[in-house]
DNA sequence: GATGAATGAGTCTTCATTCAT
DNA sequence: GATGAATGAAGACTCATTCAT
């Protein structure tokens, strides 16, 4: 069964037997998250139904509770989902770009700044992850693996910057952490009032200050 | 309906008679709020019934409803009553202290630093603010009311700094929002991993870094 | 207590002791009974609380409390008051009047034509009272004492009719129910829609085939 | 939401699939409003919860509300069965039989008088409905087109009985009102005091004087 | 693999009534 | 006489989940 699979992938057991997924299988599942995701986004977690995405999958009732034990293993794997595409876009930039560490920081900015709308669409989301796995250790779990991801990429990143005598001689954890903060601050004020500012020219700014430093040189 | 009469009183209106509201009244409220603010802290607001709240506030539950209409007004109350307590608290230091800008901050820090026990207890629920605020416009536009604040005060901060010669000459509302995002973000990362690093340690490495640059002099 | 006093009335028992009952008092019962009577006709029995008479009547929840010692005695009052007001108005046309049988039930269309906004206003009122009285015994044995009283008066009509050398020598009871029945059944279709018909002119017509008969004469 | 699948279903546009409303589901619904109907003769519509009718009807409260949406769908539907049936019963007597018009309003008279268990037990609800009518537009509009057509069978009754030459040329129109008046009225004063008369009697002594007249011939 | 009818614990809310002041 | 805060049983409705087919 499926279910076993992704369960055992989860927890990195599965070893033995090979399961067989069919293509169709993964369509449907498939289509479950994308009409669950849109309606997480839309409505927020607490006020979508089962119903709700029943209806928006096309699937049945039975169907949906086929591919997903509960509703709860759904906001498992969109946020599975979620997180893993951020990372893999992460990656690409950080690891597998030849730029200096200052250019791949703003490289991530104009990311940023790129999908706009997707991300407008998706912030709500995660902030309602968050709001969540504040309250549920398995989420937080996932939630508390994937900064630790995230912290080691940017962690590379300022070690980098170290190395090619870009930046000064930083402690590279907590660097990291700044660097992290500023950009989840960020996206956080502008997800609660995203018409206030221009997310990726206060980004631009943002950054620029902390490479320059705030205070008077003398 | 209690809703009307409710209003009525808040509002002020009904007929001519003074509205006189009791501390008894008020401090029912109080004892309502401060049963329903450590539910949500602990279980989240979607699984803090009203039930609950009834139980937890001594009353019963028609008493909660001659006080609040509805589940939805007691979270409205507690989160006015959340960041405006923040807000005075930031007040206190940015307004009535006579340091410099710098030292404001470090102050600040320091505050967020200090009653970590009160915060660690409280951030879910700001989280969980934010997240319904991304779905509900009334909720979305006290925090935005909020947050115009915040940055108001900020902002006041850096001008302060830029005229006693100690900044440079940056744009007041854009490192405004710098800053705050900073702090933000920092309290996010911490709210979801709280043992992964010490909070205080950590602005007051992120804030001496924005102040003295990341980058190389040369 | 004008509550014992109320009772009694309704009981008939009342012969002991002088009850003082203020105007004020009977002010206030008459303020509530009015308010609860318009919300009756506009929202139904079933919708109107006690909380929406105690705004309409000005007066505090406790304060109704005292006047009435429960829903169900507001309902009570008010109906009695309702089929008193016409069953005055049937005596003065049947009673005391000095016109023929025929001659007075054209008076009677008369009047029920006349008050025709009072009567669309109320008219609702009582078809709940019938509908409430077929599941409620006290309140159905109201009804059947006013409908006795009612059936009474017209008997008497009928009987002054044939006396008089006006109709038939029908029975009087029976006649009396004939009569009842088309007078109240035009009142209810009219009263389920108004607009498809003028009442006072249908009410003369049913009268008049009535009186006239049907049949082809042979 | 149920509502919504209910309502898809019901309309038949659930995608592209045929949908099949099974004799199963028929029958549970029957299930539902049998009971329902029974309880609202029993108690009345607003001292009957969905509790009750739960109970009653022998499924959970999930499988209710999985066939209705709302008490009120609940009653709308028995109340279009209540009134589809009388109409049935009209048109079989009235269009379907050879009779003379006199004939087949004696008929209905003895058909008033047969189900009188039915009735007496159904009356009540029909008095309900009319007062929850008079409060409530769809509810009206449900019964003035009801109305419309009972009105219409008998308006060709009359005009039958003038056809034929049994009756005198009177209005067809306002003749039918009186008919209906009657018997509705009849009906109204024995659903209060059932007891007070024989309903069957009484309608024929009605009728017969209807198509006698009451004057004296000279 | 899929369907959709059915389950039942749980939710928020209402409201007639009481009672200390 | 009158107030209005408090009570708590009862109400309508929801919804994640199950299961026979």
């Amino acid at each position: 069964m499926y279910y076993d699979d992704y369960t055992d992938r989860l927890v990195g057991l599965r070893k033995s037997k090979e399961i067989i997924v069919t293509d169709d299988a993964k369509r449907a599942r498939q289509q479950i998250l994308a009409a669950a995701l849109a309606l997480f986004a839309e409505k927020g977690f607490g006020k979508t139904s089962i119903n709700d995405i029943v209806r928006a999958s096309g699937l049945s009732k039975g169907g949906v509770y086929w591919h997903f034990a509960s509703k709860d293993e759904i906001v498992a794997a969109i946020f599975d989902q979620f997180f893993e595409a951020q990372l893999t876009v992460l990656k690409v930039i950080l690891m597998d770009t030849n730029l200096g560490a200052t250019d791949k920081l703003m490289q991530l900015i104009k990311l940023s700044g790129n999908d706009l709308e997707t991300m407008v669409s998706q912030f709500p989301s995660s902030l309602e992850f968050y709001a969540l796995a504040s309250h549920d250790k398995p989420l937080r779990d996932h939630l508390v693996q994937y900064f630790a991801m995230y912290q080691d990429y940017i962690e590379q990143l300022v070690m980098q910057g170290i190395a090619d005598g870009e930046w000064k001689k930083v402690d590279p954890k907590a660097t990291a952490l700044t660097i992290i903060a500023l950009f989840e601050g960020a996206l956080l004020i502008w997800g609660v009032m995203p018409t206030a500012f221009h997310l990726s020219d206060q980004l631009e700014n943002a950054i620029t200050m902390l490479l320059e430093g705030l205070k008077q040189p003398n």
